[in-house]
RNA sequence: GGGCGAAUAGCUCAGUUGGUUCAGAGCGCCUGCCUUACAAGCAGGAGGUCGGGGGUUCGAAUCCCUCUUCGCCCA
């Protein structure tokens, strides 16, 4: 490989590298190794999309859990793929055809289907190739598409499976209609959104017996505020409250709660629809709430759900559908002429006028209301009555709720297992016909003689009762339907093929929490009862992406990043760092896309800093022939079993920090070893034992290499690029590609709590002496000389180990250790561990500052040790307190107590 | 209406079973440095009574109650 460039230059490395993992076949899962699997499957992204910072977040997080798996030894699969998206992909050409001044209409069915064809064909591919750019090690070669031959196959065999079973049924029902995708919605579909509406006081005046004299006029005060609720039933009509006018010509009926004295006499009565004058009876229903408006229902069967139930239990009322696909309203007798063909919002206005006229409009209140709408194009959804086709969901869930509560599907963060119960306890059918022609084809086939429904996985040639002819179902099924057989549709289900055997069930899920109820619980539903088990253990929610004012990203706001732009400016491993190191388990990430450089700084700079420690020490490690292969412990010096020691610690935390998903604090804890241990300390003490043949460079290089080799493999899985590149150039490296080599162990003989210790004495002095010479503006090349009075033995013999190392770091002339004067003009300073250091600055030293300083470190100390001592005066304390905790605070005492001893004494000294 | 979550430095957030000087990190800010790996850097520094109140405990950012503000989900 060739020598690393001077600048780090992402774009100039990524492709190569991602390339070079394509061809070592690194990424294709094997059913043959004999390894235990490790399954990730991708939450596919809508096949038309491209690439978000969502999906950015949610797909470094899979590939870094993956990554980190395939290094320790598990055969790791990651499996890509993309979803039909029925109703976004059916939008999307939709609104292609509209520029032309076209309708799917005008083209027919078939014709239009073939055009959605073209358009993915031609821009299908686009986000995962922009997974690619991100580093995404997914298996390539199992790339599965919902719509593909045999995933559709599969998705014919649970709907005929379901149907047989009798967990599909085809009924009549109020669905959620959204008029603008022209197609019902699941109720996860149809989304609340608050609303600041109307609720309008509407009379509907008595007829027949019970009917008083007087017209429409007869009645009480419009002005009347309605707290007077006897006043809802006059002598000539009865006052209903409704958001909704224009659904009053399906109104079937009114109905009171049964024990409303106060429309005790309607009972029975009848009364007639406002400008249509159809006749329908007040009735009694329990479900009413007698707070909600006046009190009186108006109940639409056809145009609301509620209303469908109470005049179900009813029984023999009609169920007028008074609206059209398009919400319109129809051309029914019902609905006075006038209005038809308006639509439902200009129909609401005109009914409103018409209803001010006749006075029959009482009043009207502002209401704020949650409203269901579209979660593809938001267009409020309207309620309507049709034929669509259902899971039964009761069944499917139970297995999917033991599988939670007995332990064997778990949730990060923990708390979404609630959410996931919750909905699980409380389901609905699902609604799973969508009348667009986008999709899966529903395999039910109506019969044009019978009234028998044919459900197969191929079409039948006749009606399986009579021998009719048939004729196939309209309707596709939701992308839900499909995307649930997702963790085993994709491995071959419903043959027995290898990869199923192997790779299910899986293991992680990673997703966001916004499709908890449309996929992961479904999926766990659909694996029960097609493989009788989950299709994972362990469903990590990350967060959501949003922008500095909080907001989720959305294209209407324009206010997203695209992580290829990141990507571009500062790479795919800065993108990638600053997403894992910033998003702790579920929280939500804030990104600024006015501020790329503020917002990508973390990664940005990290990476930077990879590049140019790499660089220098692949420079000066040469090619291996001037380190040991093995390290001898007897060579070595302190800072070598520091950083050593260091580094054992820094696997073992990063190992378990991922192990646990705390995929931040692995994050943190490389970045930490990597810039402020490896490169702020241990290469700074190395360097002079690098020129040339110098005393200790042997062994500086075996460790050196040695840290730097397992800093890139910890590293690797978050940063895969300049890993990679580096490992091209590391002397002796133990495979030949980064990703394919094994995950390093901590070495216990390593670890060495003395040296940790030594060492953190040393960093304690340079940095005390650093601290003096920023506040006495000692210019930054000019050398002060200093003394050290250590505190203990071990100390002194860290001072004397390291005295050269504290002499260039602190730029000291040089350092006496236990040695000279420590009186006359100079700054003071005690360390942590009591060991105290002059620095004799003459002239330039400022008595009553330094007295004041140090007098502040004094009444510090003074405060902590009043507080420990305290402690340790309390008898509860003593008693109740863990050994080890009492302990540890006698230590602090001592510790504290030889500071401020060492603190009065150069007070003394300086006559303060 | 019901449920869940959040509130810690100017900003974005960590802080695991209550106990290592636990009050932290990154970014930003201030001061000084182009010290031949890195100015996307180096060295030093300022900045928070952990939203308010109450309680449990020897001990609370951490557990409980309550209030305030914000966010999300469900009906």
């Amino acid at each position: 490989m060739t020598t690393l460039a001077p600048q780090y230059d992402p774009l100039a490395i990524e492709g190569d590298t991602y390339q070079r993992w394509l061809d070592a076949g690194i990424f294709a899962a094997s059913t043959e190794s004999g390894r235990t699997p490790y399954v990730i499957m991708i939450p596919p992204p809508n096949v038309t999309a491209v690439l978000h910072s969502g999906h950015g977040l949610n797909n470094t997080l899979q590939d870094v859990l993956i990554r980190f798996e395939r290094m320790r030894g598990r055969e790791a699969l990651w499996l890509p793929g993309t979803d039909h998206a029925g109703i976004a992909t059916q939008n999307v050409v939709e609104r292609m055809l509209d520029e032309e001044g076209k309708s799917r209409q005008d083209l027919g069915r078939v014709a239009f289907v073939e055009r959605v064809w073209q358009h993915v064909h031609e821009t299908g591919g686009t986000i995962l190739e922009q997974l690619k750019a991100l580093g995404c090690s997914c298996d390539w070669s199992r790339t599965r598409f919902t719509l593909d031959e045999d995933y559709s196959h599969a998705v014919r065999k649970v709907f005929v499976d379901l149907f047989h079973d009798g967990l599909i049924y085809r009924g009549q029902r109020v669905i959620h209609w959204c008029p603008r995708c022209r197609t019902s919605l699941s109720d996860e579909e149809a989304e609340f959104h608050d609303r600041d509406d109307h609720l309008y006081y509407i009379r509907y005046n008595l007829v027949g017996g019970a009917e008083s004299p007087g017209g429409p006029d007869s009645q009480t005060d419009p002005t009347d505020d309605g707290r007077d609720r006897r006043d809802q039933v006059t002598a000539g009509s009865v006052t209903v409250a409704t958001t909704r006018p224009e659904t009053m010509f399906g109104d079937v009926c009114l109905v009171f709660h049964p024990e409303d004295d106060r429309f005790q006499s309607l009972n029975g009565a009848t009364v007639a629809i406002p400008l249509s004058g159809i006749h329908i009876p007040v009735r009694t229903s329990t479900v009413v709430e007698r707070d909600f408006g006046t009190g009186m229902l108006k109940v639409t069967p056809a145009h609301d759900a509620n209303d469908f139930e109470i005049a179900d239990a009813l029984g023999g009322f009609e169920r007028p559908v008074t609206m059209d696909e398009d919400a319109r309203m129809t051309d029914d007798a019902r609905v006075p002429s006038e209005l038809h063909g308006l639509d439902r919002f200009e129909a609401r206005d005109r009914i409103l006028e018409l209803l001010r006229e006749t006075g029959q409009l009482e009043k009207v209140e502002p209401y704020h209301h949650s409203v269901r709408h579209c979660y593809r194009c938001k267009t409020i959804v309207e309620p309507r009555l049709s034929d669509q086709w259902f899971v039964k969901m009761r069944p499917l869930a139970e297995p999917a709720l033991r599988a939670y509560r007995e332990g064997r599907l778990r949730f990060i963060p923990e708390r979404w297992g609630k959410v996931y119960e919750h909905w699980l306890t409380q389901i609905r059918d699902w609604n799973i016909s969508r009348q667009l022609w986008w999709g899966h084809r529903i395999p039910a086939w109506f019969c044009n003689d019978c009234d028998h429904i044919t459900v197969a996985l191929d079409e039948p040639s006749s009606c399986e009762r009579c021998g009719g002819l048939v004729h196939q179902e309209q309707d596709v099924l939701d992308t839900w339907f499909s995307s649930w057989l997702w963790p085993f549709a994709t491995l071959g289900w419903p043959n027995e093929t290898a990869d199923l055997k192997q790779f299910y069930p899986g293991h992680t899920l990673v997703t966001g929490p916004d499709i908890i109820f449309f996929w992961v619980a479904r999926m766990v539903m659909a694996g029960y009862y097609f493989m009788r088990d989950t299709p994972f253990d362990t469903v990590y929610m990350n967060g959501i992406v949003r922008d500095p004012q909080h907001r989720a990203f959305s294209k209407s706001l324009g206010n997203g990043i695209d992580p290829m732009d990141v990507v571009e400016l500062y790479g795919a491993d800065a993108f990638r760092f600053t997403i894992v190191a910033g998003a702790a388990a579920g929280t939500d990430i804030i990104m600024d896309r006015n501020d790329l450089a503020g917002t990508f700084a973390a990664g940005r700079n990290f990476a930077n800093k990879l590049w140019n420690i790499g660089r220098l020490i692949l420079a000066n490690i040469g090619d291996g022939s001037m380190t040991t292969n093995v390290i001898d412990p007897a060579r070595l010096e302190l800072a070598d079993r520091w950083i050593l020691s260091r580094c054992q610690r820094t696997i073992a935390l990063v190992t378990e920090s991922l192990g646990r998903f705390r995929l931040n604090d692995a994050a943190n804890s490389m970045y930490h070893f990597l810039w402020d241990e490896l490169a702020d300390w241990y290469v700074e003490q190395v360097k002079p034992r690098l020129y040339g043949s110098a005393e200790g460079g042997e062994i500086a290089r075996s460790v050196l290499l040695n840290v730097f080799q397992t800093a890139l493999m910890l590293l690797h899985p978050v940063m895969p690029f300049i890993t990679e590149r580096m490992w091209a150039n590391l002397p002796g490296r133990s495979a030949p590609l980064l990703a394919g080599t094994a995950w390093p162990r901590p070495n216990t003989s390593f670890i060495d709590e003395e040296a940790e210790d030594q060492f953190a004495r040393v960093q304690a002095l340079v940095s005390a002496v650093r601290t003096v010479r920023a506040e006495y503006g000692v210019a930054p090349g000019t050398a002060v000389p200093a003394d050290v009075r250590p505190s203990s033995t071990a100390a002194l013999e860290a001072f004397n180990a390291e005295q050269r190392t504290i002499e260039r770091l602190a730029k000291l002339t040089e350092l006496k250790v236990d040695g000279g004067s420590t009186v006359g003009a100079g700054a003071h300073q005690v360390l942590p561990d009591g060991s105290t250091v002059f620095v004799p600055l003459g002239a330039a030293i400022d008595v009553a500052k330094e007295c004041a300083r140090l007098t502040g470190e004094l009444q510090r100390l003074d405060s902590q040790l009043a507080g420990v001592a305290r402690k340790l005066a309390n008898e509860e304390f003593l008693n109740r307190a863990p050994t080890d905790v009492v302990n540890r605070e006698r230590d602090k005492e001592r510790s504290w107590q030889e500071q401020r001893e060492a603190l009065a004494a150069k007070l003394q000294a300086l006559g303060c």
